[in-house]
DNA sequence: TTGTTTATTGACATTTTTGTCAGTAGTATC
DNA sequence: GATACTACTGACAAAAATGTCAATAAACAA
């Protein structure tokens, strides 16, 4: 019997390709298997390269977490920055922009990463959504002659909503026979109801 | 110099107490430090046994991390268990009763249980939390002339919200430069607006 | 073509973590 | 006491995970 010596075609990118190339197969483990998935091994797997490669590109595999982190937490500011709250604020518009909120952390890991963070105690890494958030506070809602102070304060509540909706939603609700997406209705319908009654 | 033989001293415990005893320092270091801090040597050196005593009552670091969660998942079922809805719901009385119910989640470690249960696709051990909410929606609750259905999406509501707050609440109030606890508050006061705003 | 650069890789070395085992030492019973 | 039982432990073995290094090969330039 011989063995197969297939010489192995190689596949030679760009650094950014590369790196960019073996974060997005982290990220598909750590929504997928959760933060204990994201080995060297398995992360070299997953992007199809070898072991060195990861290595050769980020230095640890710990520096790939580090990374990791940052390239989504960076998204998920561009999620939050994209955010439009209209002026003048009618129900319907105030709606969709909440609805964008919740999206932006459930689909994908956003809500998972949060608790990724959370859980190992890498929460100083949010300065960047922090900002973020004031910003949203400042530009797009104190035009709209909510005082910041209270501006702040809602967005604080929603994002809390929006994170803990999604991360718990969905299995909290099949556990108890309901659809996958009723907690975040309820949750949805609730924060409209109470924003519509502080506007009178 | 002579080397100091201390015969360090042995304490023999009932195989229970052990598994308790090593059991707690687990959840101390999962709520400190995380998950990923649950390794075989240090969960026994904060017992302060021998990584053999560890294996020895439990068999496996595996096994450990499953029966923590097992007994996380008992403690917070007797919190929800032991929440009082009285018949007649006054206001006051509904407001302590969610006041526990996101206490039970915030203090310790229950919304980390659940986030770590989450991040590791271990949502099916939580049956037993699923009966205990039934059991509290018609015991407690169907008797206040709310309908099942209707008193199960409240407490699904509920529970989403506490422990979303509980988990993410403290780390994103302080992120924005609010009292730890302002995310909570915030919380509670939308959901007992809402519910007032149901009964009317 | 020839040479330069460097992304890539397999083989190996190191470290970390988990698990095994035979012997030790408390506790209870006779 | 003496004996039995077994919780407990240190020393060691095994496995898993991370990291090193010299060689290979793809892209590009002279």
């Amino acid at each position: 019997m011989s063995i197969n010596n297939k010489p192995s075609p190689r596949i030679r990118r760009s650094p950014e390709e590369s790196r960019s190339n073996i974060l997005s197969a982290a990220e598909s483990l750590l929504v997928e298997h959760g933060p204990q998935s994201l080995r060297l091994a398995d992360v070299a797997k997953a992007a199809g390269v070898a072991n060195a490669t990861v290595l050769h590109h980020f230095g640890s595999i710990d520096a790939v977490q580090k990374a990791l982190m940052e390239r989504m937490i960076g998204d998920l500011v561009d999620s939050i920055m994209a955010i439009e709250v209209p002026a003048d604020a009618p129900a319907a518009a105030r709606a969709a922009g909440l609805k964008t909120l919740f999206d932006a952390f459930e689909t994908r890991g956003a809500a998972r990463l949060a608790a990724w963070l959370e859980l190992t105690d890498e929460t100083s890494r949010l300065t960047l959504v922090r900002e973020a958030v004031q910003e949203v506070a400042q530009k797009k809602i104190a035009n709209t002659g909510v005082p910041t102070e209270m501006a702040e304060e809602l967005i604080l509540l929603s994002v809390t909503l929006a994170v803990g909706v999604g991360l718990f939603g969905p299995s909290l609700s099949t556990l108890i026979g309901k659809p996958p997406e009723r907690a975040r209705e309820l949750t949805l319908q609730m924060l409209l109801a109470y924003l519509q009654s502080l506007s009178a």
